[in-house]
DNA sequence: AGGCGAAAAATTTTGGAAAATCGTTGACAC
DNA sequence: GTGTCAACGATTTTCCAAAATTTTTCGCCT
């Protein structure tokens, strides 16, 4: 371990900047649950858990504000952002709303290369398995992107930088939630029935059926989440 | 309950950290347009604009980043988020569709404690002239404050906090494009009418009618921007 | 003249140390 | 025993200077 070099000699794996880089870092830490919810982010201990200064750890911290995903308070410092059922039901609803939204307006201007990413993207999604394991649920980051990828491929077509924009935000906060569920039960479900009928029906450009299979796809989510044992005290949300 | 104001809450004169102070400083001269769309915000330059060190500033710069205000590039700094006919469009047509989602739920949700919260607001509205001047236009920040302040209590009842800081979020972008249109031209309208119409729809519980007005309230705006005869070059937007 | 490349300048980024602030502990008075 | 206050300790916030990077400038060659 190169402790005194002048700088990280192989910077280029995540960001051109170390702000950058602390950013990612602290941001996949945050989804996956290594850090916990409610936990401070104190200056010392993050500059010493990702070997950088103050500055860039600072900057990190500032953006990942703006994607709730850390709380902050004059004085008080950094927090990892709470949850809770409250929070979560918010969270869920908002994101019925919003992508309703950009599923009507994606159907009605998707164009060909639309489509076609669909259905690369429900492919790629199939070829992989749902858990890293055989027997039991483990955690599978590649499957995670691809899921990702697939639903972002649907909203891809509304045509507005704004909503989809938002949409990504929601899904990450989402995705930290399904993180924290899933480390505590497997929920068994076909997820890939659900995500074909979406597809078809997104493609088939039935609008109205497209979107009641999207709201169930989310809400389903949702009591996954809540039933998964999960202990979801309100309290645990600072702002 | 949550009055979810976007600056720091304790906001006596200043604020009790720097970087606040220039955060809401810096906030308020691109809204105002002192500091015009695509602007370069150089660290030595703001340093002795705000009379501060490059630490708070760079933190109030990443703030509004957030907010679509300000945008970043690594290792090439920070811009005044540009404008646009292209973004403009696609963030009236994003009201819109946000704004009826809250519309509906305040519709359906809000209570006794909303609906007085209305008729104050559209009350006090009522009393402040739209310009400043008596004859002509002239900006009138009092009215600004108290309009804006109008929308927020029709769209307080809607019981998502997301939702809610996301109008907000919208609704100061489209102040930036309504300020600088209203530097060139007067468009005159009769908004206490307006306002009365939408007030009247939204006490009545009638949402289809609501939801109509406000559209077409979000709309005219809109137009008056597009022909106050602003200069939208789409090349002025950096990101 | 025009294009190329290297030094120079300007700017951004980073690290650490000083200053300011908040919460706590402990002592003292009542 | 209780309440107040002051000093301490920990943390945040800020400033400044050094390091790294980009942009510009200028000389030089084709």
């Amino acid at each position: 371990m190169p402790s005194r070099m002048k700088t990280a000699p192989d910077n280029r794996s995540g960001g051109p900047t170390i702000a950058t880089s602390v950013y990612d870092r602290i941001r996949r830490d945050i989804i996956s649950g290594a850090l916990a919810p409610g936990h401070k982010l104190g200056s010392t201990t993050l500059r010493e858990r990702y070997q950088a200064g103050i500055s860039p750890v600072r900057e990190a911290l500032n953006r990942l504000v703006a994607e709730n995903l850390v709380c902050f308070e004059d004085q008080k410092g950094f927090h990892v952002a709470g949850i809770g059922a409250e929070d979560l039901d918010d969270l869920i609803r908002t994101r019925c709303h919003i992508e309703e939204i950009a599923l009507r307006e994606s159907i009605a201007n998707g164009d060909d290369a639309w489509e076609d990413g669909i259905v690369v993207a429900f492919h790629r999604l199939s070829k992989v398995p749902r858990s890293a394991a055989e027997d039991g649920f483990e955690f599978n980051p590649e499957w995670e992107e691809l899921h990702h990828a697939f639903h972002t491929a649907i909203l891809a077509g509304c045509g507005s930088p704004r909503i989809q924009t938002y949409c990504e935000l929601l899904a990450d906060q989402a995705k930290r939630y399904r993180q924290l569920a899933a480390t505590i039960s497997y929920p068994h479900r076909n997820e890939r029935d659900e995500h074909q009928d979406i597809m078809d029906a997104v493609i088939a450009r039935d609008v109205e059926r497209a979107v009641a299979l999207h709201h169930a796809h989310l809400k389903k989510t949702n009591d996954i989440i809540v039933r998964s044992g999960l202990s979801l005290s309100p309290e645990r949300v600072p702002a």
